[in-house]
Formats: C-alpha cells, structure tokens, sequence
DNA sequence: ACTTTCCTGACCTTCTTGGTCAGGAGTGCG
DNA sequence: CGCACTCCTGACCAAGAAGGTCAGGAAAGT
C-alpha cells in the first residue's frame, strides 16, 4: 500500500517532461530538475519508452519527449508503467480471487479500493499536475478532514 | 500500491472473529476457515495483539478474540496493524515530502491517493464486512463503470 | 502432571527495491 | 570520416521485505 521511490521519480521526470515547450530533454537535465541518480533514471525512462509513455532520439540534440500531449497522459498510465497493475492483492487482480466464509465480501472491498485509486490517478493529468489546476476529485479530497493529518 | 498476503490474511482472519458468535477461537480453526498457512498466521494475529485489536488466552479452551466490538475495528486498523502507514511514498508520509520544478504539485495528488484509500478503508468495519451490507461508499465505488475490469 | 494453545525468536528462500557499472549502438556535426 | 554525445541494455550488487517454516518456552485448564 505505498508509493514506491520508481513510481515517485517516473511521475516527476514526466512532469518535467510535459512542462518542456520545445525539443527533447537530456536525462541529466531530468535527474538534476529532479534530484534522481541520473543512472536509476535512465532505466526508468527506458521502461517508460518500451510502454509508449516517452520517445527518445540518441545523440547531440537528442533526450526525450513525451508521446502524448501532456493532457492525454494520466498518473495512472506512468504508475502502470513502472509498477505493474494498480492494486493487486497477492499478486492477482481483486476480481480473480474467491473468498470463502466470513470473509466473503472482502472481494468488494478491494474492488472498492481499487476503484477509488483509479478515481484519482486516472484523473489527474500531467498537464494537470503541471499547471497545478487539479480535478476537482483531488481538490475535494484534499480538502477533508486530516487529510494531511498522520495517523 | 499492492495488498500483501499477511494484510489479506490479516482481515480475513478479523472477519473470522468478527463473525464469532462467543468464545475465544483457536489459531488452528481460523486458519482452516481461511486456508491459511497455521503458522504463519499465528505472528499475523501476535502483531494483531500487539496492536491492540485482538486479544487471546493460552491453554485448552483458549484462543483469540476481538478487543473491540466488531463495529468499531475498520479494515484500515486491521491493515495498519501488519503493513503500518497507509500510502506513504519513499517510506514517508506524503505531508512530509517537498518537490521542486514542475512536480510541486505532486505531493497534492499523494495527499489525495491516501485520503481516497482512507475514505474506503476507514468507513468499512469488520461488522459490515461479515453482515455483506456494506457503507456506501463501497457499493458506489463498486459500481462504477469497469470497476470489475482489468486495466 | 499433562495436554492444549498461544508466544517468541531464529532461520530460510525467493523476490523486490534502489541502485551502480561497463559497454554497445544510433545521431549529429565538423 | 571521425568523433562526441546521448540513449540503450544487460549484468551485477547490497539490503530489505515477503512469505513462510522450525523449535522450543510459557500460561491455562483438567
């Protein structure tokens, strides 16, 4: 239930990314915007090229852009890229499993869960995160109680 | 962003008590009710005492018991207990992280991650779980369109 | 006393996390 | 052409977590 250190730098360099106005960006310029090992970064970028997030060029002049416009690419699709499904319990997606017993409904609850993420993550934008402009599910969300509250 | 087999086991094994009509339950019934490996399960319900949620007596005729009415333990204390924080990013808690550049607003987003994960997991007791009748913030988010699909 | 059941720590194997290192391959420029 | 620059790729690595198992000790009941 965390937030890997991948997932966190992946969602940064593409903000960095959809923030760019022109050409490609070297990785260097992305790990240095970002404070991410420039070596650790670079795999990450290669894992987002192979799932059609980023392109890249080689070179002088080379580094890489995003594949979409910044408005077309959600959290939820640079998380998937570099985590795997959003969500999983033991290694099975939530509608695969068979409860039995008292715990039947548990099913439900990771569905729910699972929803609500995608609620989020599917909403939010890189143009969106760029602007700071947020859906109003982030908004509403953030405003509530504790929200930013330990527990 | 996964669910892991002890939190899994954890719940199912909460809801095995919660459905417990009197008397202390042994390690062995409730790993035969949810197909969980004896063992293991038994460090699952020691955290699980530790925190405060169950309670257990030794010898014959022992076992373990909530320590709280089963509508008022939440599948996020079950879950809590045995994987700790919920969504912290990097093993910190989202309020604690600064960004810089173009992903200041990121942290806005993790805010929100775990306040949408709060809202479902903190709403669902282990009386609701068994009774099947779920808050309906469950019922609405399961309900949503492809909630039950694969991404 | 003796059985039952929880309690605890040690241990184990495999996978994941969060990286580093070394070198190869494409691109652009002089 | 040659060279510098940058991405591309696989190998490796240390530490920790995941998902258990094993052996024994300590309370409770009969």
């Amino acid at each position: 239930m965390r937030v890997s250190a991948k997932a966190d730098y992946a969602v940064r360099a593409a903000a960095e990314l959809a923030a760019a106005e022109e050409g490609p960006i070297k990785g260097g310029r992305l790990a240095e915007a970002q404070d991410i090992p420039l070596q650790f970064l670079e795999h990450i970028l290669l894992e987002l090229k192979h799932h059609g997030i980023v392109r890249a060029r080689r070179g002088a002049k080379g580094g890489y852009w995003l594949a979409r416009p910044a408005d077309e690419v959600t959290i939820a699709d640079v998380v998937r890229a570099v985590e795997g499904p959003i969500a999983h319990v033991q290694s099975s997606p939530p509608e695969a499993i068979e409860y039995r017993g008292n715990a039947e409904h548990l099913q439900e609850v990771w569905i729910a869960v699972r929803a609500s993420l995608r609620s989020v993550l599917e909403e939010v934008t890189l143009a969106d995160l760029v602007s700071g402009e947020m859906p109003s599910v982030v908004t509403d969300l953030a405003a509530t109680p504790d929200a930013w509250a330990a527990r």
